[in-house]
Formats: C-alpha cells, structure tokens, sequence
DNA sequence: AGATTTTTTGCAACCGGTTGCAAAATATCA
DNA sequence: TGATATTTTGCAACCGGTTGCAAAAAATCT
C-alpha cells in the first residue's frame, strides 16, 4: 500500500541509502542528491515509516499518557496541554485509560511492547509504587500530580497536598468556624490522603474545633453533589474543605438544593480554582492549583529525560494559594 | 536494553522462528516446544516488540483519535469511553489534539508515519472533508459526531443535527414562546450551522414568531456564559435553545446573575444531556444525545474496517429526544 | 596537472520480528 | 514393524528502514 524508501530509491535512481539519508537531518547528502530524492519522493507521496525506523534508531517518539481521572473536567485541560505540548515537541502520546485498575503491570507491559520513549502518569490518585514500575522496567517515567516527596523514587510534579490541606484548615479557622469538616475523593486517593492529613495536623492545635470527614466516590461533581446531599440529611458542619472544586461545585448544588444558602448557613472552600469557580454564580473561594505549569515542567523533565535516562529523581513542587471568594463568611472584624 | 527474541531463542535452545510461533497465537507449537519457550521468556522477562512484529504483519492495532473538543467537558466522557472500548478491543489509541488546526493534512501525515491501522476524528465540529482526507490517503476513517448526510463519503456516527433544531424550534413553539433566539457553538462548527438550519427551517412555518441568533465562540461554559451576559446588555428574547449543554449552563448562570429567572423571565432549552443537566438546581430542559451508543457504535465500524478496509461508507444515526425538565415553561393549558 | 584532503555515495549488515517452504520428527495405519 | 500421513521445526528471505565502512567523486592544494 504506502510508498516505501526501496521504490523511492529506485525511481530516483539511487541507493536506498542515499533517500534513508535525505530524511535524517544531519546526514551527509549533496544538494544535487538531496533535490533528485525529494523530487522522486514528492511524485510517490512518499512518507518514511517512523515505526520502522524505530527500529535502528531506538526512538519511537510515543510518550505513554497514563491516566485514571477521566471524570474530572479539569483533566480535559490536563490531556489538552499534555497532548499540545509533546505534539509541539514532536512527540505522539499514547493513551492509556485505567479505569479502575491499579495495578501498573498491564500498562506498563503494554507500552513496554509499543517501545515508548518515556510515559507520563497523570493521575492525582495513584502511589508513588504506580510509577515506580515503569521506572524498574526501563521506561523513563513523570509523574504529574502525584505525592511529592522528600525522597522521590521517580520524577514527581506536583503541588504540596499537605500543605493545601493546611491552608484550609488555617483560613477555616481565621474565619471564625468552630465546626468544620473535610469531604475527600475517594479514600484511596493520594491527594486525599494528603489533604486530609494537612486539614486535620492544622486542625490539631485546634482542640476546641470540632471537626469531621467523609468521601465522595470519585472527583466528580455528581460525586460531590451525591455525597453532600448524604451530609444534609444529618446535621451538616459550618464549613466544608472539599478535596476538588469539581467535588464543591456539587456540594454547592445540593446546600441549595436543600434550601440552604452559602456562605450564611454553610461555607464551602475548594481546590484547584477551575475556570467556573469564578462565576458570580458559583463564585468559590478555593486553593489555586497552577495546572499549566505542572504540565510543562512534566513535559520539560519527560523531554530532559529521553536524552538522559537514569537522571536523578527530583521532585518539583509548585505552590499553591488561596483564592478568596464568596463561598466562606468573610473574615470576623478585627480589633 | 530490552530482551529480544533471539535471545530467548539461545536460551530456550531453539530457533528463532519457535520464539516467535509460541508468541503469535494460531501458530503450530507442540506443547514441549511452548513451554520450553516460556520457561526462557519467564526468564528473561521478554515481551515481543509490537512494532517489529507490525513492520511484518503490516498491522500496529495503533489507533489515531483525532479531535479538537478540548473545552466541552462531555468530550472527556467521550474520550473515556473510546480509550475504553479500544483497549478492549486489544487496540490502542494515538491521540491527536488538533487545537484549531483544521487542515488535515499534518495528522493524516502523522498517523501514516505511524502506520495506525485507522482513525477517529472525534469532533462536532469539522466538516466532512477533514474524514475524508483520510480515507483518501488509504486510512480507514470513521467520522463520530460529525455531520451525517444521505450521501457519506466516509463513515459517519451521529445524531441528525437538523431534526434537533427542528426539535428545539417545535418544543418552544408549543411552549408558547413568541420571540426566540438560537445561541450556537462556534459558527464553523458543522454541528451549529445544522441545528441552526434545522431551528430556523422550522421556524419558517411560523410568520409570527420573531428569531434570532447568536454564536459563543467555543462549546464551553465560559463561552456560554459570556455570549449571554453580552446579549442581556441589549433586550434578550424569551428562550434560547442553546447549542450545546455546556453554553446552556453557562447561559443559565449569565441570566440568574443578571438578576432574572428561569424559566419565568427566560427560558432555556439544551443539548446533549449531560450529566450536571439533570441537577436540581440546573434542571435544564435538553435534548438528548446519545453518546455511549455513538462512540461504541463508531469502535465496532472501526473495527469491522480493519478487516474490510473498502467497507463502502455508511452514515449511522442516532435518535435524539427531548428530555423535559425545569428550564422551559409549562405547556399552555390545552382546551 | 597531479597529489592530497574532504565530501558523497553505495554496499552490506543489522534492528526485532514473521512466514513460506522443505526437512525432521511424530503419529497413524495396515 | 514398516509405510504413509500429519505435525513440528528450522532455514532463509523479508518487512522498511539505518549506519559503519570503504570506494568513488569532488574539492583543495602545490
């Protein structure tokens, strides 16, 4: 079916090195050559085969993107940028979906077999050991918004989960809320687990601060939603830290579902600051996480990497802060 | 780095071509031979290169997803859903962000570099020609979301983007609704100029009734939104079908920060039926799409072309239908 | 112009597999 | 048990490229 180098080389009257040669930038070639080849080469729709060429070089130019978080809007801009930035680098990504499974042999064999050049895992919800795997296999692995650590085992870039959880806590309790609570992803989740444990190490200082927990199912706005209604059939806290504005957004939906308003009846502060928490409607104070810049720096060390296989794992951490809104009582009077 | 056949077949004590039939299934193994083989692969931890073997076969279960849907939140359901069904079909999907590119002719190059065995250009928005390109370069192509027509030239799986406007026109029309307004995607987008032919078609029958239009200059909730606070600076009319779920949220939150209701001061009709659609406090009104039966549809299309690659074109289309909630207002009483 | 250096070119082997064909090994039958 | 049919195995060529090396061609120098 397609065109190949032999018949190229044939036409132009050639040797097959000669048409390899003009395709390889870098290679010796005269112009005369080189004009004789791409003439023949135009006339055939010639195009070289990347996969077969692969196959000396060592380089496929694919970059696995591993991901599990296929529910949370923000991570359509996460595959947006992902794929825009290795694309502007010439690189291919390869998707691999998940689902629920969290055992990396499977991909990693997989993309082991298509001989990527390096894989992305981006995922919020995945230990360090999902990485890890790929790394002791041999493909050169980021891990992007996954728990970054003093002792990296693999690339990691990220923000500080701990330290968003802390910040919560913290304007919590500026705010004047005596009773507060954490609603999570789901449970397995690093960033949750890291959330919940910067909300609650702040909150500890905090003896007189009642303070309670509970998990959505997923980082999802009907997650939220679902969950939130659950809370309001009890009695629910003053304020709420939700582990993801996706997961706010949902539980702003059913406070006022239940007839309930916000901030008077209950506060609410989220994390990632998504392009919607900024509307009057929504209008959430939330903890901005800087998406874009996680991605690039994951792109630049995944491209750092291909040139340098074993180089040394490093944790790159990005910072956080908070956004103030309207979703949390303003600030009590100082005196 | 990685194992090769010809190492297992040293250490299996055998020829390379045992290696290689104890690998490919179908193939005559005695069991001695087969197990003498994965004794050695087990040893050395071998997993034959998938692009080797495709250099031979002239088949890489490499798949291209093209699209340029990167802001519409229900392309992230769609990507998850066609990332499954792919890997379940032992194929694996190449992903290709087009952004606004909207000539074909850079992909299509790509993705014959790589020899993918098909694509799926995923998108709303792209006309028919851009499938086309493909198929004219010997890729098997299908078409999902895009334009159905009664004569495809590639294969297409939709819904019919004109009857839904015909839809929308007749829903607001029964409702009462004297001055309406269309409030479309991006107008390039096939999929707008279609519901907007299907809305205004319609509406030819019915002098009386006052139209108007308007694009957002994305499917996104942002563009959404803005369009309509824009519109509610001049007098804006008394429904809206908007283009796509994802506006009419947006649309829904421009009109209750402008301070009036819905649907007594403005009604708002939907489409696609997303998820979020059916929350209490959106409740939108919509027209339904349906996603899961369009995107598995377009995998067992794509799947039956691979092994039928001149599959004569066929257009496949969905039905859609009005999902009636809290954004219209109630049918005038019948007497 | 002839000798020498530099650049360009082709040969042939290789990347990691697959596969048609014929020989070798087994199985089946009388 | 020997003859015949069937299955299993290895050889060698091939898939579509790349690349080290040496020969050929072109450029530079005296």
């Amino acid at each position: 079916m397609a065109v190949t180098l032999k018949e190229v080389a044939i036409r132009a009257g050639v040797s097959r090195s000669a048409v390899s040669r003009t395709f390889t930038d870098g290679a010796s070639v005269s112009d005369k050559m080189r004009r004789k080849v791409e003439r023949a080469a135009r006339d055939l729709g010639y195009s070289p085969n990347a996969l077969a060429s692969s196959l000396t070089t060592g380089r496929t130019k694919l970059i696995g993107l591993v991901s599990n978080n296929f529910h949370n809007p923000i991570f359509l801009q996460v595959f947006d940028l992902f794929t825009r930035g290795l694309q502007d680098r010439g690189l291919r990504p390869l998707l691999v979906n998940l689902s629920d499974e969290t055992d990396p042999q499977t991909s990693v064999r997989m993309l082991r077999q298509y001989s990527v050049d390096g894989a992305v895992v981006a995922s919020s919800t995945l230990p360090p050991g999902f990485a890890k795997a790929f790394r002791d296999e041999g493909v050169p692995v980021v891990h992007s918004f996954g728990r970054s650590s003093g002792a990296p085992e693999v690339h990691v870039v990220s923000i500080d989960n701990v330290e968003c959880g802390r910040m919560a806590a913290r304007t919590l309790v500026a705010r004047g809320y005596r009773n507060v609570a954490f609603l999570g992803g789901p449970e397995s989740a690093t960033s949750t687990q890291d959330r919940y444990a910067g909300f609650f190490s702040e909150l500890a200082a905090h003896r007189d601060i009642k303070a309670s927990y509970s998990f959505a199912d997923a980082y999802s706005f009907d997650a939220g939603r679902r969950e939130m209604l659950r809370l309001m059939r009890a009695n629910p806290a003053e304020a709420y830290f939700c582990g993801d504005d996706v997961l706010s957004i949902g539980v702003l939906s059913a406070i006022r579902e239940s007839g309930l308003r916000v901030p008077d009846d209950i506060g609410v502060i989220g994390l990632n600051d998504m392009e919607m928490s900024r509307w009057e409607s929504i209008n959430l104070t939330t903890i901005h996480q800087p998406i874009r810049q996680i991605v690039t720096s994951s792109i630049e060390l995944m491209v750092a990497m291909l040139d340098e296989p074993d180089r040394y794992p490093e944790a790159r951490v990005f910072p956080s802060s908070i956004v103030e809104r309207g979703t949390l009582r303003p600030l009590p009077p100082q005196n």
